[in-house]
DNA sequence: TTAATTCCTATTATTATTCTAGGATTATTC
DNA sequence: GAATAATCCTAGAATAATAATAGGAATTAA
């Protein structure tokens, strides 16, 4: 199926999502792991450049864990998928740091794929994690920009 | 790299463009497979979908090969690529035909995945081949969305 | 009848994704 | 200060998805 998110992604924005539920306190990933049955060495993996972008900060020994290092508000699904999947690029032809984008001659449907790109930014980029702590606020944004 | 298209969903709107390059003649996969430079074996697996949706039509033998089935204008990219790869479900969790969508608890981003599906398929859905037979066609559109 | 093509299916090869393993480091708690 | 609980790091295995190949049957035009 086109399109998809990887389950990194995924698990990212549900990560961070935990994280942001927990307020201002240190959060193993133990504890994720087990609340959302997703494999601790994997999200170790993803929250790795989580906390490399500054999005997160770790504390190391007992009582350690992570937490946001920014305010819910402030952290759009935008930067986590990119941070942890890199920009998003649906068709390498489009790819503008690839300075020999191949891409089977006379690629005249470029101009879709950029188009799809943005298309997502811009959904991605549009929604934080404090709207997704509550729903109401999604939704309203979600009336907003229908109409 | 995240909601990247597959080669197969490349391919076919390359394909597909070819076609209607060509207006109303016949044409092989094996000129369109060495004009683009893209396996004829895997032509054959990208057209066969488009076939059985009704967007193209083959005749074999001698002089033989494949014309659009509908004018261009009345073909979208969306119909191309959903007709190879299957519809646009960027997370398992928004499948609506797949009962049992398992989704690690809490999965309140649901809608997020939704909304990028629906901006995908908006995009792709908003161009046709006609428009990307003329490149003025695809800006003009362009410019009237971004206003 | 021959050549060119579509049409069909199975299998291999390649790549990407997901997960596991094992350990080093750091901080807290007893 | 020792035990424990956590982050932090890397390599690799297992699995799944994608891309390509192979070999042929059916059909049509010349």
């Amino acid at each position: 199926m086109p399109f998809r998110l990887s389950t990194r992604g995924h698990y990212a924005v549900l990560l961070m999502y935990e994280l942001a539920r927990s307020g201002d306190s240190f959060i193993s990933l133990s504890q994720i792991s087990s609340s959302q049955k997703i494999s601790q060495g994997y999200l170790e993996q993803i929250i790795k450049p989580l906390r490399e972008s500054g999005l997160v900060k770790g504390r190391k020994g007992s009582g350690g864990g992570y937490m946001l290092a920014k305010d819910p508000s402030e952290i759009t699904v935008g930067e986590i998928v990119r941070s942890v999947e890199g920009p998003v690029i649906p068709v390498k032809c489009v790819d503008e740091s690839a300075p020999l984008h191949y891409c089977p001659d006379n690629c005249r449907a470029r101009m879709v794929w950029r188009r799809v790109g943005e298309a997502i930014d811009r959904v991605l980029d549009s929604i934080t994690l404090s709207d997704l702590l509550s729903e109401e606020g999604l939704n309203e944004k979600e009336r907003r920009n229908d109409s």
